[in-house]
DNA sequence: GTCTATAACAGGATAGAC
DNA sequence: GTCTATCCTGTTATAGAC
């Protein structure tokens, strides 16, 4: 912020220029209401600005919501198939991926919700899921990954400790545990009765029982 | 159709009455749009009828949808919670329930899209998967199943055929499994590359793998 | 860059003829 | 029961002053 350099600072002044601030609105509205149930007015009021700022910066709804859809695949997608891809033993990478899942959506339980909430409505935003990996061919990488992964798996059962499994039924598997529950929230809460702290104490259950769970499962 | 009994049978009249046509035709428009995205329009259109007469027999676009989400709960929970708290081997628990929601999503494989963006923009309407359960006091019901599905489990604990889990993660898993992966499917259609086809190839595979890998995730 | 005021329109709901 | 016509509110988007 140029301008504060010539005024008093106050602790007091909001973080970040009003751009920014739009945006970050913008993501809780969105994340909360979905891309059709937001309201402009809703985004401008929590950023503490008017309405029409919203259309100077970003133009229209449309784009808004396009640009909060694409930061959020940013952080989705490209940390997830870094650890899936890396270097370790699978053991290891079944724990890191279900630990940083749990603990990325245990600070925005709202996010699998979002995601699937506008996947469905709108399928063909798919595709921004790609654009999000910037500067990437991914139409050439995602074989390569998927074939890495089959040959580790390959390993495992020559070794004789793992039984055979397809490596894109062991992607869905494992990212079906670790998020699917966050968008069972509302209907854990309400049908077995859980309430904001047993859902929490639930999750942290989690971090080692899908562990145990996925590592039984592979075993020969 | 009383009417028809005083005209000439037609083959190309319309089956079912108007309010079962309107119904069928909104549970197809509220499935692929979503409440907040489906247009009264759209529904009318869709049912060969008037805009108007959607509100002679549902008065509000709100009470419609419910009528729809209330079918739908209906068809989804109770099938399921039968079949876990039935009286055979965990084993075979284990199979039914995978053949029967893969059988059952294959047929619908919008609904866990629709319903989890349902719930995500409005959690109170979780509390109609409960009325959804017709005449049944649930709140005394699901204590019970699951102390069931624990005592089963700790029987195969005994016998040392099974490591120890708690039922709510038990049920849990086993429907993240199933159900997930249509959530997933405008994702996974995009990312993975896969078209129509080998979506359902796909989904064919896992009524094997999912078993599989469920039964040995349970081993002691 | 930021605001006020207003245009422009979409979409849910109702009145009333038939 | 079913239609046409219309109302009316809420919402996106823009014009224009400051």
């Amino acid at each position: 912020m140029v301008k504060s350099s010539s005024e008093t600072p106050s602790v007091f002044e909001r973080d970040g220029d009003t751009e920014q601030r739009i945006l970050d609105a913008a993501h809780r509205v969105f994340l909360r209401r979905g891309t059709t149930g937001a309201r402009m007015q809703e985004i401008a009021d929590e950023a503490g600005v008017n309405k029409a700022l919203l259309h100077y910066y970003f133009r229209s709804k449309e784009r808004l919501s396009e640009a909060v859809f694409q930061q959020v695949a940013r952080r989705l997608l490209p940390p997830l198939l870094e650890l899936i891809d890396s270097d370790v033993p699978i053991e290891e990478k079944v724990q890191r991926v279900v630990h940083w899942e749990l603990d990325h959506l245990s600070q925005s339980p709202l996010l699998p919700g979002y995601v699937i909430s506008e996947l469905h409505q709108n399928p063909e935003r798919a595709h921004q899921f790609i654009t999000a990996m910037t500067g990437v061919q991914w139409s050439l990488i995602a074989p390569s990954m998927i074939e890495r992964l089959r040959t580790q798996i390959a390993e495992g059962v020559e070794a004789g400790t793992m039984r055979p499994i397809a490596p894109e039924h062991f992607i869905v598997n494992l990212i079906s545990l670790c998020i699917f529950p966050f968008a069972l929230k509302p209907m854990l809460m309400t049908v077995l009765g859980m309430r904001n702290e047993d859902f929490d104490r639930f999750i942290e259950q989690r971090r080692t029982e899908v562990v145990a769970f996925f590592l039984q499962a592979l075993r020969a």
